[in-house]
DNA sequence: TTTTTTTACGGAAACGTTTTCGCCTTTCAC
DNA sequence: GTGAAAGGCGAAAACGTTTCCGTAAAAAAA
């Protein structure tokens, strides 16, 4: 099977390779007649035209990037579906980068696609990363970016989030009207967007109900093999708190996994909410209470907000800020 | 922030356009001295090279396809960890694609990458996919293809798998040794090369032990929506089983969810295991024994494969056939 | 009829690289 | 001192498209 080029389908046909071209793309400027020769052709020969050489000529790659701090986790995964599914409607290809949480990949990741290698960015921002001149760069050399999840505020460019202040003003006030009292938070790389709206979330609403707020009732645990003993530490000192609220999906099983060791039962002694997608969470015992998150729908909607700004002709851009509400789903941690 | 290119560099210099392309590719041609003033410029101005530009002309791409049937699913998400870190290490670009086990969206996946667009595919086949002409096609398009887990017996490349066979039987054997007498198989798709191979060794395993083997203990389910009410009948009917292997996954929830509601108790009335590379296996309730798949590992020696085949300038490539073994991990499910 | 417009197409340039030739100096062996 | 080899670089072709410009014939308008 020798490749077919747009050349080849020229000399066969007794034509020149402009027509080809256009007759591929249905343009007005060729016969019908014409064109149907020419496409006939092609699907005998199975021509598939040379992505790059298109790429080159119009510089436009329908090519986008996809960086994330992993994958391995259900938001990102679900987000990743609600992507690349759109992508796919739009006949964008998808590029996917892993961060692993990682400032140096990141901006090493970014730096490589001012090149030229995509139109557009969709990303959402590692653990690490507290400085973002590559995000301004990437920007700067015009290709579009929209970022989801993990926003970057210093930034001017699209966001697509939850709506991450009410969610964490929920969850504690759920803990508050199921009894109680002293209500610790978990969490972790407070400078990410996400992380900080959920804590004012928490905090104005133990502040409401008189609850009180301290900094030895919010645990950030950036180390991960250190998280158990931390929490460990909360749970057994003195002024145990009868709920604690977890901040991402990464944290919501360490209570699962020490509280049984440590005599500690949830929900009697300890009631427990976390933000969290996994489908098990209603399999675990007991089963969790959580914030989930449209992640399939985040993903929709981020990569529809790009495609609007790749389609734009204007060079003035409106930005815009999507919100999407999470979802509070009361199971049996959170029993009175 | 203007775009430069090679020939703005060697404007710059003073020097022809060659010059800067080899300086920059670190040719002998060139003296260490040119070579640090055309580097040193480039640095200067940030200058990232037109990636396209460069494949069209070394009919290279860099870029791997991986083509997955779905990506919120422990396995697969891992697995694309393992590739996606070793194609960063080679300086690959990784485009991905999901089918959502649709032979349709394979096809034409597939036919798009025939283009030139990337070097190599890795893949994993769609549960629908049984006729393989798409995949001969690419790889007569000379398209190097590496399979993983869910391989293609039919053609000849490169395949990456676990002992699937050996791990069904060491499952069936477990179970047996547990005092399990009669043991039913929870599967799907037994068309695939990984569900089949596991029900021989399943089979094996029951008929070295003179233990029951019949149609009626193999439960194919491929409805999603049927699952439960197939199972169900399963668990419930005359001749129950008091021991239950699931192949996959996305069956080894199934259980968990109907088995309180028909009273049934794991591992008294029922012992459980099943494939899964879940985290949270341990923290259900019974904990899940489970086969475990080296996940990250597969999808590592996955790429290294393929890239091993790219770097290969001989048309002559060996093909080969890698294994990796599961793990069985004994929790509580299957306790005596 | 003549002039203008439209239709349908061909030739060649262009996108940003890499690579093939070829050329001029310098160095080295004899 | 001569010839060969090596070092260092430039001009131009090439990769496979798309697009700009031009033009001949047919159709429409005058």
């Amino acid at each position: 099977m020798d490749k077919i080029d747009i050349k080849g389908l020229a000399r066969e046909l007794n034509i020149s390779a402009s027509t080809v071209s256009r007759a591929l793309r249905d343009s007005h400027e060729i016969s019908q007649a014409t064109i149907k020769r020419v496409k006939d052709l092609a699907e005998k020969l199975n021509y598939q035209p040379h992505p790059y050489a298109s790429s080159l000529r119009q510089s436009k790659t329908k090519t986008i990037g996809i960086i994330v701090p992993e994958v391995a986790n259900s938001l990102f995964a679900n987000v990743f579906n609600g992507i690349e599914s759109e992508a796919q409607n739009n006949n964008y290809h998808a590029l996917i980068y892993l961060t692993h949480e990682s400032y140096e990949k990141e901006a090493s990741v970014l730096k490589h696609l001012q090149g030229g290698r995509v139109d557009g960015v969709i990303m959402s921002v590692a653990a690490e990363t507290k400085d973002f001149k590559h995000i301004q760069n990437l920007i700067d050399a015009d290709i579009q970016v929209v970022f989801f999840d993990r926003v970057c505020e210093e930034i001017s460019a699209s966001k697509v989030t939850i709506n991450d202040f009410e969610s964490g003003y929920k969850a504690t006030e759920h803990l508050i009207k199921q009894g109680c009292k002293r209500i610790a938070h978990l969490t972790s790389s407070l400078h990410l967007s996400t992380t900080k709206k959920r804590k004012e979330g928490y905090i104005k609403a133990c502040a409401d109900y008189n609850l009180p707020v301290s900094d030895a009732l919010v645990l950030e645990c950036n180390e991960d093999d250190k998280t158990e003993q931390q929490l460990t530490a909360l749970l057994t000192g003195k002024n145990k708190p009868d709920g604690l609220f977890a901040a991402t999906e990464k944290l919501s099983l360490i209570p699962y996994a020490i509280c049984p060791q440590l005599g500690i039962q949830i929900p009697r002694d300890l009631k427990f909410i976390s933000f969290s997608n996994m489908q098990v969470a209603g399999l675990l015992t007991p089963s969790l209470t959580a914030i989930k998150q449209p992640a399939f729908e985040l993903g929709k909607q981020t990569a529809k907000e790009l495609f609007r700004q790749l389609e734009k002709k204007k060079k003035i851009i409106p930005v815009s800020n999507i919100v999407l509400p999470a979802e509070l789903i009361i199971r049996d941690s959170t029993k009175k």
